[in-house]
DNA sequence: GTCTATACTTGGATAGAC
DNA sequence: GTCTATCCAAGTATAGAC
């Protein structure tokens, strides 16, 4: 049973060594020039050896895009599991902090999750396609939970959040607006009405 | 002077269907999977002619970003030249609704846009930089143009509005509702009260 | 000036040894 | 589970045709 648990421990973390440095070069270089003889090197290994772990390049982006996604994941329901007390617009807040604060400063394999997306038509999509459905469930149901004026449109309104937090990672520049003053920025646009009626 | 015409829009269609060809290969297969062979092929020419017009893939890449950009912001500066005379919301919506039309519904040469994004540190970039500032310049110029409430962050009012349109690509499907609609409920929700204090 | 033919080089992938 | 050797596809360079 030791032993089981020790070859276990020892193949994962040659994978999640494999997967940090593939997340690395595929946000250093991008996925096209990133190499797998490179990959190999900064995991201390040979090229073939890669194939082991994963039967392909597109695969072990996939698995890097799912290990991210599953990071950020945790990092918002471990924020939200702190505020359970608080109201409804203090929770999505919580959850959006949380969101953008892990996005954007975040490590690679973070970081690789925005900028590295495997192809719609992609066989292993489907993992990727129920992981982001099952994250935007917390999003909705927080939402969902707030007192929002008749007829609001509440699934735009998750889109257009979640787009507003997901595309700053094009614009976001370390050392400029922290991502907590951001996030409380984008709640507070949502408070309140722009519309003055002038 | 003739001749100098006829060769110049000799040159300029043959990069146009190459820019066109590889604009398709790059949404369809994405760009590390669209080989140059494949390019040319479409193309009607052997690989190493592309090099003639591109000295690389990356900037092939590059042009193709570039132009789906000129075409993005043509079909919103030739929208807004038509309703010169409305109020600024209008104006506005009008933005946003001919940005996500020509967004969602453009062909290839502009999908390539949002979906093959050159790497930040390529040489080539800081034309792209330059143009995306000039567009997001029209942006702030109709959200200056209105008459928000005092104190309102101009600054963050576009980065999130331009943000929920364009992340709109990873989520929208044809058939279903269309970018006219979408652009519509996005400026309705930023000027309702959210927050109605229950 | 534009394209073809062809060769060079890198890099994804595989097979079999240890 | 990893390494070595190898194959072949694909990016790139170039010489020369027209």
């Amino acid at each position: 049973m030791c032993a089981v648990k020790a070859v276990k421990r020892r193949q994962t973390n040659r994978r999640e060594i494999l997967l940090e440095a593939a997340a690395r070069r595929f946000v250093e270089d991008g996925y096209a020039a990133a190499s797998m003889r490179d990959i190999a090197g900064d995991a201390g290994m040979q090229p073939g050896s890669i194939y082991y772990h994963f039967p392909s390049k597109e695969e072990l982006l996939v698995a890097v895009h799912e290990d991210g996604m599953r990071l950020i994941a945790e990092a918002v329901t471990a924020a939200l599991a702190r505020v359970d007390g608080k109201t409804p617009w203090d929770r999505l807040e919580t959850a959006c902090i949380a969101h953008l604060s892990v996005l954007l400063t975040g490590g690679d394999r973070i970081k690789a999750v925005m900028r590295n997306v495997p192809l719609e038509n992609h066989p292993s999509r489907s993992n990727i396609t129920k992981m982001r459905d099952e994250y935007e469930a917390i999003f909705a149901r927080l939402l969902g939970d707030l007192a929002l004026p008749k007829g609001t449109d509440l699934h735009t309104l998750r889109l257009m959040l979640l787009g507003a937090m997901n595309w700053s990672f094009t614009w976001y520049r370390a050392g400029a607006e922290s991502p907590e003053r951001i996030a409380r920025k984008f709640i507070v646009m949502l408070r309140t009405q722009l519309d003055t009626g002038a």
